[in-house]
RNA sequence: GGAGAGUUGCCGGAGUGGUCGAACGGGGCGGUCUCGAAAACCGUUGUACGCCUCGCGUACCCAGGGUUCGAAUCCCUGACUCUCCGCCA
């Protein structure tokens, strides 16, 4: 959310943002409703105060025996205007509220103008892999190692699901293991599991709703969503607390399923384990004091980076043009990881500063070290999401003979074995 | 799923229609005392919005409605917590 009165006195700042992030939210609409919501505020106050102020005279009169009829008869009258003020006042409120709801973050200076295409690569790391043999790509290496089946699971679930089999389904829980253990271990994170299905308010606070409510999958009965990252139960973690100066930074590694329907982008993509509706993530998620966010940005960013060079996957680095921005995000950084057998880099984490955007939705405060209560900066990263990171892995060490030789990183999570 | 109890400020806990933003206790902070500390004593201690901005006004006692001239206090609905019973991984 951003600050109305940020909105007021630099309108510009926002018309430009919503255009940059191909938003649609109405910042003339806002302005307008802001004014009429203030101009009831000060009347119903002032009528309030008259009412308050006559009240406590009351008792008093009554006391002394004198007649009140008359001062009732006002107070009568009173009380009707404050009635119909008070109407329109939660009115216009509920108006603004649901308004503010759909004004994106502001992109951060620096952060490129356009789409997809204008996304900036600031690193690489290694180089893409020569092989002196015929590659195979992850569904040819799927079907040789037993990793994972698809029709099967497009036969119980639909397509876009995946079921790992044997060898497959050992590998993702070694991954997901070694991820947890590596932030919390070598990064010190915290490890943290909160519910994978959450309210309506949550899913608002992070910025997830309004927006995105059709990529969600939805439970009609309790009207509550299957989340689409842990960034979402995680970050309401703290929602509508003020945390104590001495608890930042605090820093989360969850583990968890996530839930994406995907809607429209069927055929994009899509081979084999590339975009699904389910898959695993270890999700990194930290509240800091707002001066130091975009420091803790970098430090996310290699904190990611340190799994992919411990698994020896080549990568680059690119920072997100405002229009493949998310709607929460200020700055973002893609990791994108080779897969030689397909021939492509793909997106295995996205980490994020909202600074205090989803603080202000969530009402995430911290009483800083002169005693102010202030809103925190929230920032969150993949560290990292399963399926590609497998398709990486397996595609970049393959063998001849079609079997896959296990990164030395990995291998206590797998028995210890050389060869998967 | 059934029955009951509860939800008040940083915490505990009063308050059942009228100067209640809220007694009292604890904690925190400041001061007196002390070489220093403890004890004791004194003072202070919520968030947000608005305006005629070092002051004043308003809102907030789980949430949303209602009754009333007036509600933390009465009524309705909902959420959550706890206890017991049932069911169950």
């Amino acid at each position: 959310m951003i600050d109305i009165k940020y909105i007021r006195n630099s309108p510009d700042m926002l018309r430009e943002a919503v255009k940059n992030k191909k938003e649609k939210a109405d910042i003339d609409r806002i302005l307008e409703i802001d004014e009429l919501r203030r101009k009831l505020q000060y009347d119903f106050d002032n009528l309030r105060a008259d009412q308050k102020k006559t009240s406590s005279e009351i008792p008093q009169l009554k006391k002394a025996g004198k007649d009140v009829s008359e001062v009732m008869e006002r107070m009568k009258s009173l009380a009707d205007e404050l009635k119909s003020i008070s109407t329109e006042l939660s009115e216009s409120g509920n108006e603004l509220d649901s308004l503010l709801l759909t004004v994106p973050n502001i992109p951060a200076e620096g952060v490129p103008l356009g789409g997809e295409e204008n996304n900036l690569q600031v690193r690489q790391w290694g180089e893409a892999k020569k092989f002196n043999f015929q590659t195979r790509d992850q569904v040819e290496l799927a079907e040789i190692n037993d990793l994972f089946d698809l029709k099967r699971a497009a036969k119980m679930s639909g397509s876009g699901f995946i079921t790992y089999t044997g060898k497959g389904a050992a590998l993702e829980r070694a991954l997901i293991n070694f991820f947890l253990d590596f932030h919390i271990k070598k990064h010190n994170y915290e490890e943290i599991s909160a519910p994978f299905i959450v309210n309506r308010e949550t899913m608002t606070g992070t910025g997830q709703l309004p927006k995105l409510e059709n990529d969600m999958y939805h439970i009609d009965q309790d009207d509550m969503f299957l989340i689409p990252t842990s960034e979402v139960s995680v970050t309401n973690f703290y929602a509508g607390e003020i945390l104590p100066y001495s608890l930042l930074p605090k820093k989360f590694a969850s583990y968890s399923p996530c839930f994406r329907r995907e809607a429209g982008s069927y055929g994009k993509d899509n081979k084999g384990l590339q975009r699904v509706h389910q898959f695993n993530k270890v999700e990194m998620v930290r509240f800091v004091q707002p001066e130091t966010s975009y420091d803790v940005l970098d430090e996310m960013v290699h904190d990611a980076e340190d799994i992919l060079q411990a698994l020896g996957l080549h990568y680059r680095v690119v920072v997100l043009a405002t229009g493949d921005l998310s709607f929460a995000s200020a700055k973002t950084f893609d990791l994108e990881v080779w897969a030689p057998g397909t021939g492509k880099y793909l997106e295995v984490s996205s980490v994020s500063n909202f600074l205090d955007f989803q603080a202000r939705r969530a009402n995430i405060r911290f009483r800083d070290n002169d005693g102010k209560v202030k809103y925190l900066h929230t920032l969150n990263g993949s560290g990292l999401a399963t399926p590609r990171s497998f398709i990486a892995l397996i595609e970049t060490w393959q063998n001849e003979d079609g079997t896959i030789t296990i990164p030395e990183a990995l291998r206590p999570y797998l028995g210890n074995r050389e060869i998967l």
